[in-house]
DNA sequence: CAAAAACTAGACCATTTGGTCAAGGGTTGG
DNA sequence: CCAACCCTTGACCAAATGGTCTAGTTTTTG
């Protein structure tokens, strides 16, 4: 349909964008928009810096284009759930879900978490419309489970932002989270939190813990 | 002892020097330390910009005296909490107080985070030792209410990180909250926020809520 | 295989910006 | 009342940095 398909993924073109795109994610992370040299970009990115302004017109462009990247990491099974569903599992599987993300892709939480605090001068219209609604049927679906008797009375507003909050936390916040507990979190110490936090939050809402998220506290 | 003295908070200095640090606090938070301008600064408190750099040696000096200013509001009661106090008390009074903080001082949590994002460069090893032995000992009394079986097995770390998160979250994100509710929090919003909030967390530690944070949920 | 398109890359530039300087104005204490 | 000190301010500067230009090289395509 259209030649511009160059997801084709082995282009010379392709690889280079991509080795831009993961150099600008550590660097934005780290130096935050302003901060940041192309310079170091591309030392980074193993190229010129020329080459990084000729793949992305300027450093505004790349970094809206790796914005878009990390707003699509914001989709997930959440985004479907209906009354029907049971909230125990739904609400486990999405703090799972933002945890995991938190885990394998801090910097792109870190890069979202600069623009919100920043007063979010990026982000188009578009995603904030598309985002206040995303909240209001989801609003709606936890409001529908507490008439269903599903769920204990909770604010829905203040139930999400809980879950963004301490998942966001892990991502955004792991200096301090090294610093304090000596040492990184590991993949092993992700699972106990998240299964802390599920159980946390879960039994916040008066909901039973579903089984494979259940701590090991007692073994017994 | 010293002529140092400048807290008399009404020589000329000393309330430029106030004007200057709240117009950065503004800027930093804004803008993130290489996006701010000292001319926007000045600006903001309505001097001229040498004015500033009179006041503050550089831009960097007054970063950092505008830190450890911040830094100062992370003291409150639950450092002196001890294994004899009562832990649903000291820990809905803690969720409290940095409730409060992000109600009243968002601009200085939005800078700390800022800070830690993008790896504490300018968190000085004095203060990171601080905190890490604060956190050693709020671990150890939380260990001790647990042996005492005043409150359920939960992992202290997890506990405090939540409760960090969760509080930040209200200032840091203050601009997504505003969009997805439609209106920006009022001081009422807080009451309720924190009260939610002491409900979760005091509920997953298996605690018994104190009067004063119970939600008005049921009005029989 | 030749021409077009995509890519690489050094040299260079305009602008922005933190910071300096020097000169003058106010205030205060002895 | 004067001298020392604190404060104010416009003019100016050097360095850093995003971005352009031009020219050459490689890859693709017809």
């Amino acid at each position: 349909m259209k030649q511009k398909e160059y997801q084709k993924d082995d282009t010379i073109g392709a690889v280079n964008r991509h080795k831009i795109l993961a150099a600008a994610e550590v660097e934005f992370a780290l130096h935050g928009f302003a901060g940041t040299r192309v310079q170091h970009i591309a030392d980074r990115a193993q190229l010129p810096k020329t080459n990084v302004l000729y793949y992305f017109r300027s450093k505004e462009g790349l970094y809206l284009a790796l914005l878009e990247d990390i707003l699509s990491l914001w989709n997930g099974e959440f985004d479907e759930a209906t009354a029907e569903d049971e909230p125990a599992q739904v609400l486990a599987n999405y703090i799972a879900d933002k945890m995991e993300i938190s885990r394998t892709r801090p910097d792109a939480s870190k890069i979202f978490a600069l623009e919100i605090i920043n007063g979010a001068p990026n982000l188009s219209g578009f995603f904030k419309d598309q985002h206040a609604t995303w909240m209001k049927a989801r609003v709606e679906v936890i409001e529908q489970w507490i008439a269903l008797g599903k769920l204990s009375a909770v604010d829905p507003y203040y139930l999400l932002f809980n879950i963004w909050a301490t998942c966001q936390h892990y991502a955004d916040f792991s200096v301090q989270i090294t610093e304090l507990r000596g040492k990184p979190m590991e993949s092993q110490d992700f699972i106990d939190a998240t299964k802390n936090l599920v159980e946390l939050i879960l039994k916040g809402c008066g909901l039973k813990i579903p089984d494979e998220f259940h701590t090991n506290k007692v073994k017994s």
